[in-house]
DNA sequence: TACGATCAGGAAATCGGATTCCTAGTTTCC
DNA sequence: GGAAACTAGGAATCCGATTTCCTGATCGTA
């Protein structure tokens, strides 16, 4: 912290013997330098620990290299991962990431829209805590949404594909000969159990595999996995199970569906094959026994946001919504202990 | 997205018949001006939907009104709570937050660091993954170290106070009446296991309760969790237990160990108590029974830190390590169904 | 040798507000 | 009634880098 040793690009130029107008362009690499000149200046600047004051070029050249994480969350367990990715990928483009959260509330988010829009920040990529769309933000620049829709379809948004997630598993129960399936969704409103369900009825369907009673509807708690499985067993033991196989809408209820399951002696996978959703690892692998599960690849997608939202700052603007293909991760809650 | 909609200070002087720097004054109450003349320009500024752009406010105000959040990390469980904290915090004072994470890769903390200079930021908020203490970057702004306490003690930093947390503990637990505790840490080398377990010796002879056996080391898992319930127990069973409380360094042990003696038999908290440390929802809350935890207040401890920088950047900086006093969070593994 | 073309580098304008300094009016007070 | 003290608001300067002009020097060629 070595206060008042804020080099501009004058001290530069006094040191190298030359104008500023040169400094800037000998570092820039623009203009028509000698290339004495030129590494005169890059030694000064070196020497006196010189960097360029990014508010002054940024009014010059009209642009923030700036970008705004708008966090409709407070960055929990889904828009961290996205938040994360994005904020990886805009280092790559020489870009700062501002982060802003706005907890559920709306007064608070439009606060931090303002601050954006006064930071004229380049673009802002708006993450969700679910993928229930959402109000789009009305700001002067591009924004990318992630994870949580804009409810606009002229829009940009990335979001991940969970019906082929669910397509990936259900190809994945089926290759392992299970016939006999039942689903445990989380909160019954929220589009991530719902279209879970819907794609999983549509695909066993397609493959003469048994859907096996209604899908049942709770809470995402691992309590509410652990009561499912009762529901789904309704009092079977032994030989006489019902269901070859359980799909969760969740990590956290299938952990707890596992629980209750070695609980009441059912052989995971060997009775029961049982699936996840998320591959949160810290549950996914902490399940006894680790389940297989689909990984959303979040940071990819915050990622893969960013690089549309670059790409809309460069003039190329995308429109509608991206489904990112997720990823199958096969474990033992399927496979067994082989 | 209505783009080329920017309006700077001299459309709103034009629209209120004004000049530009009677607008700054207006908008800005300063200077002196009649009423009715500021009332005019803001009828005009809020028609036009100005607002001010903050890159030419902070080249003139030699402020970037902004201040970098540095994670070693990749944000992670306990720097992403710090985080928050700071960035809500730091809304009060009208500071925008730069997130830039490291990802425990030096080179891309260095490049972090310059960006963070180029952009002028006011200050800086360092945190790291766990509590060791980290190098101090060398920045020419303020700096507050937050979880991570920098190695050079005239820094600022905000850790939690594990000492005081473990003192709760044994409180509690004695305050119930256990009397042989054993402790299970996590990794070996670090801090946090072994900051815990010397205060909990020296609490528990403090009071002339007995620590049983040796602390017991081995990774954050809920899988060491459990295998160290067995290495406590040494095989005993019903009223020949060894101990009537384990104090497990986090709350992933302490949950792992809770499902082992369920396993066995032993009933928690009746026969023996369990307490974790960290309060992890996910994890203290889903644990069967919910387990006596210690929160250390991350979210607090990001504000406290935001505080901190805000009075350094205001010219009264701090130094040396403050710690923060953590919360006892009472459930049903110490306390029963009661 | 001379004249146009090319080149190196400097002077000045620019980005968009904030702030300092002035200058007309208007009050105030003796 | 005239000088001093305010007032309201505008003109000019500044923040620090980029960028556009522009000038003097060098080069090439007829």
């Amino acid at each position: 912290m070595d206060r008042g040793a804020v080099v501009r690009i004058t001290d530069v130029a006094a040191l190298a013997g030359v104008s500023p107008s040169t400094v800037s362009k000998a570092l820039n690499d623009t203009g028509s330098l000698r290339e004495s000149t030129r590494a005169r200046v890059r030694e000064a600047a070196e020497r006196l620990g010189f960097v360029p004051d990014a508010t002054a070029r940024s009014l010059s050249a009209r642009r923030s290299f700036t970008v705004g994480l708008l966090s409709t969350d407070s960055a929990g367990r889904f828009s961290l991962p996205v938040v994360l990715g994005a904020e990886n990928a805009l280092v790559g483009g020489e870009l700062s990431a501002l982060l802003a959260t706005a907890r559920h509330d709306p007064v608070r988010e439009q606060h931090h829209v303002r601050a954006l829009v006064a930071r004229r920040v380049d673009g802002i990529i708006v993450t969700g805590r679910t993928t229930e769309p959402r109000e789009p933000i009305r700001v002067p620049m591009p924004v990318v949404y992630a994870f949580a829709p804009s409810s606009d379809p002229d829009d940009a948004s990335v979001v991940p594909d969970d019906a082929a997630g669910m397509r990936l598993l259900v190809e994945h129960l089926a290759g392992l000969g299970r016939r006999r399936i039942a689903y445990v969704g989380g909160r019954a409103e929220q589009a991530a159990s719902l279209v879970r369900y819907e794609t999983l009825a549509t695909e066993l369907a397609a493959r003469g595999l048994e859907l096996v009673g209604t899908p049942l509807y709770g809470d995402w708690s691992e309590q509410w996995g652990r009561r499912a499985v009762d529901l789904v067993l309704g009092g079977a033991v032994g030989s006489g199970l019902p269901v070859d196989g359980i799909v969760f809408a969740s990590d956290q209820l299938a952990r707890g569906g596992c629980d209750r399951l070695r609980e009441l002696g059912v052989r995971v996978p060997v009775d029961v094959a049982v699936t996840g959703y998320d591959d949160w690892e810290v549950m996914s692998l902490a399940s006894r026994p680790p389940l297989t599960t689909v990984d959303m690849q979040l940071e990819r997608l915050g990622q893969r946001a960013a690089e549309l939202l670059i790409a809309a700052i460069e003039g190329e603007p995308a429109r509608g919504v991206e489904r990112l293909t997720p990823r199958l991760v096969a474990r033992a809650s399927t496979l067994g202990d082989g």
